[in-house]
DNA sequence: CGGATGACGCAGT
DNA sequence: TACTGCGCCATCC
């Protein structure tokens, strides 16, 4: 795989529990391709309920906010706050 | 070598 | 807030 998909998925697994980052933290010049890897990949200790929309609301929709719910995500009815539970993105 | 396609982002309306 | 259009990058056809 290419070095652009290995940080892809060294960034998601670098998520702390209870936190969350959106696709545009993870790669901004092609947050397409994070949804790819999180689509194909079936490692299970990748932590794919953290990695959320940019503006909070979530792909996988019910699964994944018990998910998050359950590791004490704030949530805003259906979205995200990412206000309190965004993990900072790299400089 | 185009063109379409995704667990998307952003600006504009 | 919701919807639209266009940009983005690796893949697949």
């Amino acid at each position: 795989m290419s070095q652009r998909v290995d940080r892809i998925v060294e960034r998601i697994r670098a998520i702390p529990e209870g936190f969350v980052r959106t696709y545009g933290d993870i790669d901004p010049r092609a947050p397409r391709l994070v949804g790819l890897v999180l689509s194909e990949s079936h490692d299970p200790d990748l932590p794919w309920q953290r990695v959320v929309r940019a503006d909070g609301s979530l792909a996988k929709g019910d699964e994944q906010r018990r998910l998050l719910l359950r590791e004490g995500v704030p949530m805003r009815g259906e979205r995200v706050d990412l206000r309190e539970a965004r993990f900072p993105p790299e400089l």
